[in-house]
RNA sequence: GUCCCCAUCGUCUAGAGGCCUAGGACAUCGGCCUUUCACGCCGGUAACGCGGGUUCGAAUCCCGCUGGGGACGCCA
């Protein structure tokens, strides 16, 4: 193992279950979890949820599997445990409460009675004036305890005019004291808020690099005051640029697909999508293409961006479709497989169905797309596009069809080699062009004018097969 | 509105003061290949936001402007 400046490399990734792993945090995770692998440390993951209102346990399921599907494996959480469990924030409310409580006593932090809808008001009557909205501190000099419901709220310093804080990407950001309101740490129902439990955790977990979005920067200063309060040592915070949509805003559904599991059921491949997020911010030469492998050893937060990107599907598309003409062809054809088993497709011939991706992976962007295309493969009756019949299976090419029958019949090897042959002897003896009976034999196979090569959906449909189809026709 | 961040082709980016007549990739437009569609190959169009400095020299450094994004919750 590699050490940094002594101690273990140690990131986290920290999403909170209100919904699905997204682009932006599935980029996040990945460049956390490529900076560890690299660094020879250590990859937490760490659930955040402390809203008890928007949490479910199907979003921290979902992202769970969409992490394990991107290859994104983590050493310490969820279902593997670790050192520092649990790694749910709801499990550990005891240990953000007792913080809180020790900030209260130590002169950092205070109780706070106000309610929050008294609290919403006042906002709004000052956002209406156009005045500042930050808290008027009306508990902070409180003398006695009152017997009401309380949040925790931390006391800005008035001994400073800023907070600064190194950041490995954009150096020094400092923000004015008076910037910052005495922020709650403890909510009412004793759940913590973020920028409490985050640094609480980060802290006792031992996290040594905070790597995320930079709609984090403006939270940090609050943090930093609670590192300092705490006396603990800071960790390197790399802040890393937002991903927008087209059209530069944050990138939300209305941007299209946004969900990682989504992208899955729509047939792109984890290799895929992990080259086209880790460039995203990331660039190492005039490189495009990299394995898993080749990014856990290239990676650097050295040639990181700072500004933000704008996700492009169809470079997505174009990686995806890369990747579907590169892996082996086994481990494309078992998912097809199961898609094809969504169409009600169960195809157990592994043969058949490497046959068919073979045929097919040129032409598909998606595995999805590769099923639609295969269906041709697996229908009993041959659905003829409108007009194709009309236009290529005409009586001039009826009797040559029919002569490809006939001979067809008294061939043996059906390979995609044998039959280039026996379609060139063929042509040749009648002085034509195989581009004359392409087509016709095309629209006899499949019904369709466009689709895969006429030998390799031979190859497919068998010697059997391909003579019902054309003969059909006839 | 206040604060913070950012700024190279339409998009992702290379570029650490002279290698820049600004490179690569996606997309786009031509052409070639061909059995349709693709794939592949070859080629084209296309960018340093603006204004001031600093310097012999600036895409690169500094300042201002403009533009964009983000944050301003008992959400994370």
């Amino acid at each position: 193992m590699r050490f940094l400046g002594g101690t273990m490399v140690r990131v986290r990734f920290a999403p909170s279950p209100t919904g699905y792993l997204h682009i932006g945090g599935a980029r996040t995770a990945l460049f956390n979890y490529l900076f560890a692998r690299n660094q020879g440390g250590r990859f937490i993951l760490r659930i955040e949820d402390t809203d008890q209102n928007r949490s479910t346990d199907e979003s921290v399921g979902a992202i769970l599997k969409s992490m394990r599907w991107l290859g994104l494996d983590w050493d310490e959480g969820p279902e593997v445990g670790g050192p520092f469990a649990p790694y749910f924030q709801s499990q550990r409310l005891h240990i953000y409460k007792q913080y809180a409580e020790l900030l209260v006593e130590k002169g950092f932090a205070y109780r706070c009675y106000c309610s929050a809808d008294e609290l919403e008001k006042k906002r709004e009557e000052n956002q209406k004036k156009g005045l500042p909205t930050r808290y008027d501190r009306k508990c902070r000099w409180l003398k006695e305890e009152k017997d009401l419901p309380y949040a925790i709220r931390f006391k800005v310093p008035e001994n400073i005019l800023n907070v600064e804080f190194e950041d490995l990407l954009h150096d020094k950001i400092s923000v004015s004291i008076s910037e910052i309101e005495d922020f709650v740490i403890l909510k009412s129902d004793g759940y913590p808020t973020y920028n409490f439990s985050c640094v609480i955790d980060d802290v006792l977990m031992q996290i040594t690099h905070i790597i995320r979005g930079d709609d984090h920067i403006n939270n940090t200063p609050k943090q930093v005051l609670i590192y300092n309060s705490l006396g603990m040592p800071m960790p390197v915070f790399v802040h890393l640029p937002m991903i927008l949509g087209s059209d530069k805003t944050r990138l939300s559904k209305r941007h299209g697909a946004t969900s990682i599991g989504l992208y899955e059921e729509m047939g792109y491949l984890p290799e895929a999508m992990v080259n086209y997020l880790v460039r995203l911010g990331w660039s190492y030469g005039d490189q495009e293409i990299f394995s898993k492998q080749e990014l856990i050893e290239k990676f650097s937060l050295n040639n990181l961006g700072r500004s933000s990107a704008v996700f492009n599907p169809e470079k997505l598309l174009w990686l995806n479709q890369h990747y579907i003409k590169s892996l082996p062809v086994a481990k494309i054809a078992n998912i097809l497989k199961g898609f094809l088993n969504k169409k009600g497709i169960f195809c157990e011939d592994e043969n058949k169905l490497e046959k068919i991706v073979l045929a097919l992976r040129e032409r598909a962007k998606t595995i999805l797309e590769m099923s639609e295309k295969a269906m041709i493969f697996f229908e009993k009756d041959v659905v003829f596009e409108e007009g194709a019949k009309e236009k290529f299976i005409t009586d001039e090419i009826k009797p040559i069809l029919s002569d490809v029958v006939s001979e067809l019949r008294s061939v043996n090897d059906i390979s995609i080699k044998s039959l280039e042959g026996f379609f060139a002897q063929f042509v040749e003896k009648r002085g034509i062009k195989f581009k004359a009976i392409a087509q016709p034999l095309r629209v006899a196979l499949c019904g369709k004018t466009v689709g895969p090569g006429i030998f390799e959906m031979i190859e497919i449909f068998g010697k059997d097969e391909s003579i019902r189809r054309i003969s059909s026709v006839l």
